[in-house]
DNA sequence: TTCGTTGCAAACATTTTGCAGTTTC
DNA sequence: GAAACTGCAAAATGTTTGCAACGAA
């Protein structure tokens, strides 16, 4: 990880982030904070998410109608995206990464560092 | 499915499609075809590709560095992305899509289609 | 005072689209 | 001949970046 100063608007995305369950995109960041934060541009909260990415203290989850979609919630579960409306939604299962990687068998040459497992369909209000 | 005609472009964008297992993108798609079409152009790849889709005759199966990589080997399978090069692989296993449901225990309200399952790390030749 | 951070606007890359001409049936 | 398809270039979209000013330690 760079050096890295604290910075107020860093740390509002962050915590905007973890007081969410909408998986919210850049541009929902900026509108959220912007009255808060006047002065705040939406380049500030591209490059902090990638920051934020960097520290592993989120992450993208899906990219929904072109649009990259982030998560703060760092333990492993997956999502599922209405395609309808693009509410992305977490969802949880019983095992963990291991067990999936050994439920389904597989055998790989590359070395696997993590999953992403997304499920589509229309959401029950889309429904 | 709206009406549609036979086309000789949409035909060799589709077979190249099936004859590769390299997941491509459409300038990938584009730049292949480019020396037997000399007159084709990109946004015609995007458009058979989206009309493709439509058909349920490809998919998408991931984005990479920005980039949508399309399949049109339509069965349910997995994918391995390479961080590093941006290779995608095919990764199959041994439970299809209502095994995998039913093993990792989703209770959901939405109506699920389908989902899609990534893995993520460093192929072999870039370990 | 140093160096990370920011606003702003321009640049970028991928994808979409309007239109006029071409192809298919 | 009607409707689908295409090339081309312009536009739209989401994201990145250069730079000078600002902020934190």
């Amino acid at each position: 990880m760079r050096s890295q100063n604290y910075s107020k608007k860093r740390q509002a995305i962050y915590e905007l982030l973890l007081s969410t369950d909408t998986h919210p995109s850049a541009d929902w960041i900026y509108n959220k904070l912007k009255p808060e934060y006047p002065d705040l541009s939406l380049g500030t909260v591209y490059r902090n998410l990638k920051v934020l990415e960097e520290n592993q203290v989120v992450k993208s989850v899906a990219v929904v109608g072109g649009c990259e979609r982030y998560d703060a919630r760092m333990s492993q579960h997956s999502h599922f995206v209405c395609k309808r409306c693009g509410k992305v939604e977490d969802i949880f299962y019983c095992e963990d990464m291991t067990d999936l990687l050994e439920i389904i068998h597989i055998s790989s040459d590359h070395h696997i560092d993590n999953y992403n497992l997304i499920f589509y369909g229309n959401c029950s209000k889309c429904s």
